[in-house]
RNA sequence: GCCCGAGUGGCGGAAUUGGUAGACGCGCACGACUCAAACUCGUGUUCUUACGAGUGCCGGUUCGACUCCGGCCUCGGGUACCA
């Protein structure tokens, strides 16, 4: 009887559909887990091969935790706002909400291209979500609550003292009662006001004010536009300076943009990845990207320098003049600074800078204005600068030091301001050295002449009170010294930027959000969501305008209480911060997540997906979810424990070898010579490229004939005259994709090729000697354009879901690149049919009752030793070989037992769960396989009576000897001693040594 | 440059705490079944004629190293004047 996978698949998913049998229980008494895949984005391409495998795995966790008991939540949904589909509609003028649903639920296209629809692909794998839960982050019912919590971002500020979010509430009592002085806020520099100040400013005056100081606040920021895309990108969204989508160049403005103070979270940010189950390169990229540095900022008073601008004055040690403020890692280094270096957009250049030099750092910093971001990158070694003629004093020594502008210090970062030490700073010795600048050595025995000394392990000297000290005290001290001297203090920075919250697209969620003149306010809950108007285009409006800006105030669902709705749109990181979140309880009307379920799912036990997102949403889901946290509403503050980052499925790409060949065949009649030229490929099979490649003018006179032969029959019977001449040039070889769909192995449809494209028609092909046509592989990236795309469905309907899921797990470890192949997919397909064989005989179904050997429980149990432990250390590939090892043994043992084969199905059903579900009923089970008992081994079954003891020499395994297990280590020795191999290796020689580890090894050392 | 990760047969990979390197699968070769092919089943398959050698390279620790330590090479990812 056959196994007959297609008819027991479709089967078993509508079984599963139709009872609910993945749907998590709210209120449980069972202990929760929670597996979480990273959001997908339903692209119109659809899925292929490389998609599901996180899924597939994820998908196994999830059915082997129900197998031990657990209420398993494993949901899907989509992030489907985004870029591509408002591309897709500024092109073809659908509205992306059309197009976004075709996506998922498929259909066929403006174009008449067929869309699979994410969803039934996903359905053919046969994964066990609980589709009820599903969540589309496009869909009101959905952002209506990343509105809701925008709004506590907007209605919340960052209290440094104790260290977390509040209600935006309890700062405005403070500021009504004692104003800003005693506020530790994480904010934008705001000026020190009183109360009756606060009181006696307009509403306008004040709600500008507040902006400081929101987690979600309206500021003008620098910020990366990007023209083609038309909107502003965060740093995560840029990659070697071009937008990660598209590739298109970035460009800095200046814009009033909404930001998230994501800033006030970058200790919390670092320390919370202690305690979270992640890969070590991931916690580093995050740590990198957040980058703190702890050191201290110092103030460098200007020597004659009281410029009229009271706002760069500050009143320091007594004086009042202009300063100077640093950040640095190395405040031990302070005797070695001998000068100090400005970014060319200090606001301080132009007040500093003396008649005599002001030409020269005018054209400097013209010359810095116009080079791009990522000129200034690539133009490290290119040292340049302007001195300002100015001078600063060096608060210790009161020397006068100089005062530079150069594009190496970055006006982003810290201060903008650098305290250069050239000989403990490669960039400082570097510039020194090009513009002739005294270099001091503060480091005890080191040499300084070729390089910095960069090592923080000198000891300093000819520093005064530092003298004599290793640099870790020395920091120490400095900073205590710079504290009580009071023009500077211990300081930590981070290179983490506050996040561009907006986007001037269409396709994302609108803001809650309405203007009075420039003043943001909030809709009222009450009105929530704020629907996305319709508009008559997806594009900017003629004054550069966001395309909302076409929506009139009427268009919107909400009455615009003031002048305006807000024209931006969220970001995509908007919906995907908090989607975890909105699956506990995706039905609640009044709530984003209700307490009592959040109380019992807590956060995400065990999340697959991609590294890419390391700096974007795995960083804002982060930040939000401790910004929830902070206000109470939810009981953790890291989102997801345990991460896997699965490998990339890269492609396997077939290409052809192939020449051109123009033939020109001349055909004579009565008065003219008529010559046709024609063009024809001539592909050439892989092994045979080598001769062929020399030849290449030469095509071998059978060739040529045969070419000749057919011309002249196609020709004969349209024209009436006789051939005449042929001749035949030949291009260089080039090589072209086939598509991979046509393959055999590494053999070629020739017959499908031939039709792929019409010039291919008449082409000719030179074959193997076998007669194959072998075609030549390429690992590259897998996408359409390399027509190496395999999908799920063409292996679902060839192999069955079953097949398809063991075999991606199969493939290697799951977080490692691999190629995709589907060579191997066979091998496992043949595994599952020889599974069916062991329950089935050709008459059909034939399991016996009778009681097990030893030989068989030692099979069943050591695979069930095996795949447990392996799918609990997310070892996903090894079980599949252990299932394998256990069905060829029964097999050999011809065990057709159900006393064996029935907790084998159990423990296969993570993997192959149709195919478990099917065998499982029928021995008569009539619930679904999903809730068994993972069943427990018996060591018991697995105790060997004798050990097959490698006795090696020198640590070279030479024969093997089997011994009983009960012997001593000793008795162990006298038995090998006695042996006649050992005779024979030892050749007479005394070993020096026998080690003997019982049931282990033996080793001789000669 | 700096920070991570990885290098094992023809290929994907296995070896969990240092203890038989190459499990399992593919591919390949041979054989059986068949008129034949496909399917299926069986046998073999790291290299070497052998002695032996062998987990990127060099060295170390150890009775014993794919596994631990030091130095290097290659590939992949991140980051890039971050003071």
């Amino acid at each position: 009887m056959q196994y007959q996978y297609q008819e027991i698949e479709n089967k078993w998913r509508k079984y599963w559909a139709e009872n609910k049998t993945f749907a998590a229980e709210d209120n449980s008494v069972k202990p929760k887990y929670y597996v979480l895949d990273m959001f997908p984005y339903p692209s119109g391409a659809g899925l292929h091969v490389g998609h599901p495998l996180g899924y597939i795995a994820s998908d196994v966790y999830a059915r082997y935790k129900r197998l031990l008991g657990f209420n398993v939540l494993h949901p899907m949904g989509y992030d489907s706002f985004g870029l591509p589909a408002e591309q897709y509609a500024i092109q073809t003028g659908q509205h992306p909400a059309i197009t976004t649903k075709m996506n998922i639920e498929g259909g066929v296209d403006k174009q008449g291209n067929v869309i699979p629809g994410y969803r039934n692909q996903l359905d053919k794998i046969g994964f066990s979500f609980d589709w009820d839960r599903e969540v589309r982050t496009s869909e009101p019912n959905y952002y209506k609550w990343t509105q809701w919590i925008f709004k506590q971002l907007f209605n919340s500020w960052y209290n440094k003292d104790a260290d977390k979010a509040e209600k935006i509430d309890t700062l405005i009592e403070q500021f009504k009662t004692k104003g800003n002085a005693a506020v530790n806020a994480v904010c934008d520099d705001v000026a020190v006001f009183s109360a009756t100040d606060w009181n006696s400013w307009s509403e306008e005056q004040q709600q500008q004010l507040l902006l400081n100081y929101r987690i979600a606040y309206l500021s003008d920021t620098w910020v990366n536009w990007c023209p083609a895309l038309g909107t502003v990108l965060a740093n995560d969204e840029i990659k070697d300076g071009v937008s990660e989508r598209g590739g298109h160049p970035v460009e800095q403005k200046l814009m009033r943009q909404w930001s998230m103070r994501i800033t006030a979270y970058a200790e919390r940010l670092i320390n919370g990845l202690e305690g979270l189950d992640w890969t070590d390169s991931i916690k580093d990229i995050q740590r990198n990207w957040i980058g703190k540095s702890v050191g201290a900022s110092v103030k460098f008073a200007v020597h004659n320098s009281q410029s009229s601008n009271k706002s760069l004055q500050t009143e320091n040690c007594g004086l009042k003049t202009d300063f100077i403020e640093v950040f640095t890692t190395r405040p031990d280094t302070i005797f070695g600074v001998s000068f100090m270096v400005l970014a060319p957009e200090h606001d301080l250049v132009d007040v500093i800078t003396t008649a005599e030099q002001k030409s020269e750092i005018e054209a400097y910093k013209k010359a810095a204005s116009l080079k791009s971001e990522r000129d200034r990158q690539s133009d490290i070694k290119n040292i340049t600068g302007a001195f300002t003629g100015a001078y600063a004093i060096h608060p210790f020594t009161g020397d006068k030091i100089q005062i530079w502008i150069g594009d190496y210090v970055l006006a982003t970062y810290g201060t903008g301001a650098v305290m250069a030490v050239p000989c403990g700073d490669q960039r400082d010795w570097d510039f020194a050295t090009h513009f002739g600048i005294e270099i001091k050595n503060i480091f005890k025995d080191k040499d300084i002449s070729e390089a910095a000394y960069t090592e923080k392990d000198a000891i300093i000297t000819d520093s005064d009170f530092l003298n004599n000290l290793p640099a870790k005290e020395a920091i120490k001290k400095a900073i205590a010294e710079i504290e009580k001297r009071g023009f500077g203090k211990g300081k930590t920075q981070y290179r983490l930027r506050d996040a561009v919250f907006s986007r001037q697209r269409y396709w994302g969620e609108p803001f809650p959000v309405y203007y009075k003149g420039d003043v943001p306010y909030l809709i009222n809950d009450a009105n929530l969501p704020v629907v996305l108007p319709e508009v008559d285009k997806y594009l900017p409006t003629e004054d550069g305008q966001p395309p909302l800006a076409r929506a009139k105030n009427e268009d919107w669902n909400v009455t615009c209480p003031g002048d305006r709705m807000e024209y931006n749109t969220m970001p995509g990181w908007a919906g995907s911060s908090w989607y975890f979140l909105r699956y506990m309880d995706d039905h609640n009307d009044n709530e984003f997540v209700a307490k009592e379920k959040v109380n019992y799912w807590k956060n995400v036990d065990l999340y697959i997906g991609g590294a890419e997102h390391a700096t974007g949403h795995l960083l804002y889901a982060r930040f939000w979810t401790k910004f929830l946290y902070d206000l109470g509403y939810i009981p953790f503050d890291e989102p997801f424990q345990k991460m896997i980052n699965q490998g990339m499925i890269q492609g396997n790409s077939a290409l052809v070898y192939r020449v051109m060949l123009h033939v020109e065949v001349a055909f004579k009649n009565s008065s003219e010579n008529i010559i046709i030229p024609t063009r024809r490929y001539c592909f050439i099979s892989k092994n045979k490229i080598e001769s062929y490649h020399k030849l290449i003018l030469l095509i071998p006179n059978s060739i040529q004939n045969e070419i000749i032969d057919e011309e002249i029959n196609k020709k004969e019977t349209t024209i009436n005259s006789d051939y005449n001449s042929i001749n035949i040039k030949v291009d260089n070889v080039t090589s072209g994709y086939a598509d991979v769909n046509f393959l055999n192995g590494n053999k070629l449809n020739i017959e499908q090729f031939k039709k792929w494209r019409d010039e291919f028609n008449d082409a000719y092909f030179i074959l193997e000697d076998s007669g194959d046509f072998i075609v030549d592989r390429e690992v590259e990236k897998m996408s359409k354009s390399k027509y190496n795309v395999q999908t799920p469905d063409e292996l679902v309907d060839k192999y069955g879901a079953d097949t398809l899921r063991c075999y991606e797990m199969f493939l290697g470890p799951l977080e490692q690149h691999k190629p995709w192949d589907t060579q191997g997919i066979t091998g496992v397909h043949g595994f599952l049919k020889k599974l069916w064989r062991l329950f089935h005989d050709d008459n059909g179904f034939v399991v016996s009752d009778e009681t097990p050997t030893q030989e068989e429980l030692k099979s069943l149990h050591k695979t069930i030793k095996k795949v447990k432990e392996d799918i609990e250390r997310f070892s996903f590939n090894t079980p599949v070989s252990a299932y394998m090892i256990c069905v060829n043994e029964l097999t050999a043992q011809k065990c057709n037992k159900r006393a064996i084969l029935e907790p084998l199905l159990i423990i296969l059903a993570p993997y192959a769960p149709h195919i478990a579900e099917e065998l499982w009923a029928k021995l008569g089970n009539t619930e679904s396989i999903t809730y068994a008992v993972f069943p427990k081994y018996n060591e018991a079954y697995l105790v060997e009576s004798n050990h097959k003891y490698p006795v090696s020499f020198n640590g070279k395994m030479r024969f093997i000897l089997e011994l009983p297990t009960t012997l001593t280590a000793a008795e162990v020795e006298s038995e090998v001693m006695g042996n006649e191999q050992t005779i024979k290796q030892l050749g007479g020689q005394t070993p020096k040594k026998v080690i003997v580890v019982p049931n282990k090894i033996i080793n001789f050392v000669v």
